[in-house]
DNA sequence: TGTCAACATAGACACATGTCGAAGTCTGAC
DNA sequence: GTCAGACTTCGACATGTGTCTATGTTGACA
């Protein structure tokens, strides 16, 4: 029962993204997929990944992405939040330190939405 | 000095979008990035998206759109408006009708940002 | 045990956003 | 010209969101 492990939700946001362009898209399905946009959206946020991203080793603790940004420290930890309850970042606290990695798997199922089918000739 | 042609803003997108893993990303196209993404990220926006890329044609028109949704007609033409001055959507005005055609280059360059590096074994 | 440092949470505030009904703008038909 | 229909724009309202300061929690260390 312990909610430090993993993500909290959105388990199957994953395996959610058939390509827009395949068929309309559900309520439900759109609900899912929007959870990621929402978490994305956002200027800070998606730096915050990129950083995240391009960082050595995959991940960057949370002092590493505080400095980047002319922001408190708090207003960052709330957009690792985010971003970490979208299924977007994991998080890992090492001593005091707490490291945040992305999740190839949610990256990969947005690459996934976006892809069109080939062009007709 | 027409404003119906084209999109108004954001022409620059389709080539905004290097892979999100690349390098840090800058605050300038931080914003870009996220004009995109904010359109898309919201339900019935994302649905309309799909929506259209899935119509027969690729395009559909306004009364198609409405009747998808439980929604006023001015609420979706808002929407639609967001999507199109995101540079999302093509509006093409034929009589009465409107039409709404996506732009493939703005889905590729999305489908770009979240392209990963081939994994490090 | 006490203290410090790293990070999270809580509460408040200003601002952005989704929705609606009402009114406006075109376009085609009579 | 006038009317009807397709869509957009306007103004208002409730809700969501990003930011801050203040405070809480946790782990390392003397």
């Amino acid at each position: 029962m312990s909610k430090s492990d993993g993500l909290p939700i959105l388990h199957e946001s994953y395996a959610c993204c058939t390509p827009l362009a395949r068929e309309p898209m559900d309520a439900r399905q759109a609900a899912t997929v929007t959870g990621l946009l929402k978490a994305l959206a956002e200027p800070v946020r998606l730096r915050l990944m990129s950083i995240v991203l391009s960082h050595e080793g995959g991940e960057a603790c949370v002092c590493d992405l505080t400095d980047a940004f002319d922001l408190s420290q708090p207003t960052i930890s709330h957009h690792l939040k985010v971003l970490h309850e979208a299924g977007l970042l994991d998080r890992d606290k090492r001593g005091v330190w707490v490291y945040y990695r992305a999740r190839p798997d949610a990256i990969s199922a947005l690459g996934a939405l976006f892809s069109l089918p080939a062009p007709r000739v």
